[in-house]
DNA sequence: AGCACGATTAACT
DNA sequence: GTTAATCGTGCTC
């Protein structure tokens, strides 16, 4: 197993587009306890197995983000943070680095990365993963559809990785945490050829310039070596 | 207290 | 292409 090199908090103190350009290509990683009785995925090691306790604790599940969207500013009226600091938004009012989860449209849980300095409400939000590990356990939570539509939404991805309100405000960059994010080993691995920018999704009701913003960021892994 | 709508998805025609 | 599902959130009364 090569060396990973999780994301640190300077990592996401940096502006928010900028963040949702570099996380293209790093490695969401999931912890997730709570998969130890399904069948097929390698388990970790928990920090009470380290000390010599018997059991692993769980599957890790992972894949390489290839879509983001940037949110920043209480003047961006397609971000939460137009309604100011409320209990929802006040993750992201937060320290940089931590995980802001919310629920909508009555089913489903968004995953985003709290971003920029603390005190000023900016997000990314993961859109797109290519998955790479746990696959046994993301195709049966994902009821066994083609591996394409895995998770190629965000809240597929929230539903195949098991993230919900539950890791709402949890520290990606805490030793141990249950979510975090690996840097590619050699420096930025997507490059520019292979990334387009254009507005972001599903802000139909968001008034200009705010709705055509180009802050959604994707990344075309056809053709590319993965390490 | 009531209401409209949502950073979506799956299943339709 | 259209639409139902389903409930937390923020806004108005």
């Amino acid at each position: 197993m090569p060396q990973s090199a999780v994301l640190s908090r300077e990592f996401f103190t940096a502006p928010a587009l900028q963040a949702a350009r570099r996380l293209l290509g790093c490695r969401l990683v999931r912890l997730d306890e709570g998969a130890c009785q399904e069948s097929g995925a390698r388990r970790y090691q928990g920090a009470s197995e380290v000390r010599g306790a018997r059991e692993s604790r769980g599957a890790r599940l992972a894949g390489i983000i290839i879509e983001t969207e940037a949110y920043r500013g209480e003047e961006d009226q397609g971000c939460h943070a137009r309604a100011g600091r409320t209990p929802r938004t006040e993750v992201m009012y937060g320290p940089p680095g931590h995980a802001y989860v919310y629920f909508t449209y009555g089913m489903h849980w968004m995953l985003n990365f709290v971003v920029e300095a603390e005190g000023y409400p900016a997000a990314v939000l993961i859109r797109a993963i290519h998955p790479e590990e746990g696959l046994e356990v993301i195709a049966s939570r994902r009821n066994h559809l083609p591996p394409k539509q895995w998770t190629n939404g965000p809240a597929k991805i929230c539903q195949a990785l098991r993230i919900d309100g539950r890791l709402n405000g949890v520290d990606l960059c805490a030793p141990g945490a249950e979510l975090f994010v690996e840097a590619p080993l050699g420096g930025s691995p997507i490059p520019d050829e292979r990334v387009a920018s254009g507005p972001r999704v599903g802000l139909n009701n968001v008034p200009e310039p705010w709705r055509s913003i180009p802050w959604r960021f994707q990344a075309r892994l056809e053709g590319m070596v993965i390490e």
